[in-house]
DNA sequence: AAAGGTATTTAGATTAGTCTAAAAATGTTT
DNA sequence: AAACATTTTTAGACTAATCTAAATACCTTT
């Protein structure tokens, strides 16, 4: 059994994970988990020896399958928590990460599987982020252009086509950000605009020339 | 702010107050902790400097207006979580003891207080007992003997007017003892005996004679 | 390839909570 | 009141996680 000290960084590691060609630098580890590197150093090691994570001194850390299963349910319960706050107890999704953080490590495999069900088995969280399941395995996500979204879809900006400056100073001055979430809130066929809600805060309407240039995982209902 | 392991020990000293004419003893504290009475005596010491606790060597351990205060805060979550697990989840009254041990320290007043609403503010957990409200105040708990209950009314048992060892080996062999949960599922006028659930397990039948001996504190709904 | 800079690791200390074993206080019996 | 038993406290050690400061390894520049 490991301690939530150790499912804080299993996570973290996962969460840097996302080039996954080498491994997960002690120092990105200490800034993501706002402590130090020799800190991280310490934990690394231990975390080796359990058989969580790959180490080898000065060439950072990757996840070994059980390291990155355990890291799955930790992300599941996180966002389960997530959609609990939002859907039942009507908190705001602004308000609900500390929260979460804190009941993710809540241990009882059973709790779990009747808060899923309890929630209709949600795929997505309320940012949006999709929910692994039982097995730790996430549902498939499409990467699309925005402009391909029907109304009430939901995506997260993952990814932008056209990378002017003016572009992106256009995004930056609607909120819009990688991992910025959008719902579409409505489509005007005549001109092919979409009205859309950032961050679940900002409306506002944008072009098709706009719409056609970011590229959004599509979040399954 | 109090760490998981104080608010333990704060629950503990509650709990083990109910004669609150003298200090609650270090060994028993130990016991209901399953710790040893040197971490107890380290515990209180410090609990005594942040002015949670009245504590004199060798001669036990009060908790101060504060240090209840905190006990109660917990007991209501521990309680509001119970609630939502059996009601909510559909969890069998046994299995939530330990899930809620968990829950009950995490941290954000304002989850508390959603809770309770989301779950139509209860006035009792799933084992009968009262669930203090946001000041730590108890609903005021009426104490009647067993027969004055109407069907459907539940209680726990508080104390035994009779105290021959035939009825308290009576009592013994239906399953109950001070602190069971005693619902009424039936009562019959003829002879005014009532078939009730004990502990929410066992079904009996009992004379009028028993349940006029039985004190209760009736559980508000 | 040497020099300098950055990243990482090690060494040693600290804190919270726990333990065992010994010492001290309290209570009970005679 | 002395002797014994029990309870409680103290002393000293251990573990998990952290930190600072120093040492080491790696990388880039010249």
């Amino acid at each position: 059994m490991q301690s939530s000290t150790e499912e804080d960084y299993l996570k973290a590691i996962f969460k840097l994970s996302t080039d996954n060609t080498n491994g997960v630098s002690t120092n990105s580890i200490a800034e993501e988990l706002n402590t130090k590197a020799s800190s991280v150093s310490d934990m690394v090691k231990k975390l080796s020896e359990k058989g969580l994570v790959n180490y080898v001194k000065y060439q950072g850390t990757n996840l070994s399958k059980e390291g990155k299963m355990i890291a799955l349910k930790i992300i599941r319960k996180h966002r389960l928590w997530e959609v609990f706050l939002v859907d039942k107890l009507k908190f705001g999704w602004d308000e609900i990460h500390d929260i979460a953080e804190q009941l993710e490590h809540i241990r009882s495999p059973e709790l779990v599987d009747r808060l899923d069900e309890h929630l209709g088995f949600p795929k997505t969280d309320p940012h949006g982020d999709p929910i692994p399941n039982k097995k730790g395995e996430f549902p498939v996500q499409k990467m699309v252009t925005l402009d391909k979204l029907k109304v009430t879809d939901k995506g997260i900006l993952i990814g932008v086509s056209e990378d002017s400056k003016d572009f992106l100073n256009y995004l930056d001055g609607i909120g819009l950000q990688l991992g910025s979430t959008i719902e579409v809130l409505d489509f005007f066929a005549f001109d092919k605009s979409l009205k859309i809600k950032v961050n679940n805060n900002l409306e506002v309407t944008i072009s098709q020339m706009v719409s056609s240039n970011l590229n959004v995982s599509k979040a399954k209902k």
